[in-house]
DNA sequence: GCTGCATGATGAA
DNA sequence: TCATCCTGCAGCA
């Protein structure tokens, strides 16, 4: 499920799955029928995340452009020795692309088109530092705090605004809170310097740990009684996200969940007292 | 089988 | 602030 880590992930896992290969491509669901046909035979040659944004650049000078949205997923499959082994695509895939030894299916895309570069570069400079990028970490974090002295809603809703920051979505805005001990609901303007610094670096630190993983864990085993990540089980890997009324696993505190920016947030009431974070 | 919900984002009102 | 688009699956009957 689609955050900035999953994204990266795939970026990283599709070009070693069809990176500078002939790919074929087709659109069984049929809307994308003729940005499949166009790109179907040509050459990848390279892809690009950037937040929750996929760039895949081809020969040619074209760039298919794909977001995840809520719902969009790939599927990867190996191909068999013999093809009829190969699961086929459910009348919903929009995209399929095959390579040498490999095909991908994509289903539930917000946005699956062909751009031009200009259009990419537009694209792109609309969204905010991604702690993913391989930028400049000094000039990321500069971004980031002129980004949020700029706005007066909450932080937690910031977080969400991919203009703001890019990659971060609705789990990881409430872990990263949580664990930088901040209020969501402080004005983003009035957050201290310390308590930006630190968001950015959690943000990173988390996301990294999570494209690596290729999950979301956030939580210190420590926390929960256990020896290493790997250990903990599915229910103990996140600190607040979906644990309405729940223990908080630092102090016990039931924990709180409320909206914000069309989304539940969750959080503890002590932890990240009213007004923390300014 | 049906319902509701989801790690997203936009555009209209 | 709401309605809308995108799809799958858990939880229920």
């Amino acid at each position: 499920m689609p955050e900035g880590h999953t994204i990266h992930r795939y970026a990283r896992k599709h070009w070693d799955d069809l990176g500078g290969q002939k790919i074929a491509t087709s659109s069984p669901q049929g809307r994308f029928s003729s940005g499949a046909a166009r790109l179907d035979g040509r050459t990848l040659t390279a892809i690009k995340a950037h937040g929750k944004h996929l760039f895949y650049r081809w020969e040619g000078g074209e760039t298919l452009h794909i977001h995840l949205g809520l719902f969009g997923r790939f599927r990867r499959h190996t191909i068999p020795a013999n093809e009829a082994d190969l699961p086929p695509p459910s009348d919903g895939t929009r995209l399929v692309m095959t390579g040498e030894d490999v095909t991908i299916y994509l289903s539930g895309p917000t946005i699956c088109r062909l751009v031009d570069p200009d259009t990419e570069a537009s694209v792109r400079s609309r969204l905010g530092p991604d702690p993913l990028d391989d930028d400049s970490e000094i000039q990321k974090l500069k971004e980031f705090q002129a980004n949020l002295a700029r706005r007066s809603i909450p932080i937690g809703a910031a977080l969400l605004d991919q203009k703001v920051t890019a990659g971060i979505g609705n789990v990881y805005r409430a872990e990263a809170l949580f664990l930088a001990g901040i209020d969501p609901q402080i004005p983003a303007k009035d957050l201290s310097s310390e308590s930006a610094v630190q968001l950015w670096s959690l943000s990173t630190e988390l996301l990294r740990r999570g494209e690596r993983a290729g999950r979301i864990i956030t939580v210190d085993p420590t926390d929960v009684g256990a020896k290493r990540r790997s250990d903990l089980k599915k229910r103990e890997r996140l600190y607040v996200y979906k644990r309405q009324g729940e223990p908080c696993r630092r102090c016990g505190t039931p924990i709180s969940m409320s909206d914000m920016a069309n989304r539940h947030i969750w959080w503890c009431s002590s932890c990240q007292p009213a007004g923390s974070g300014a």
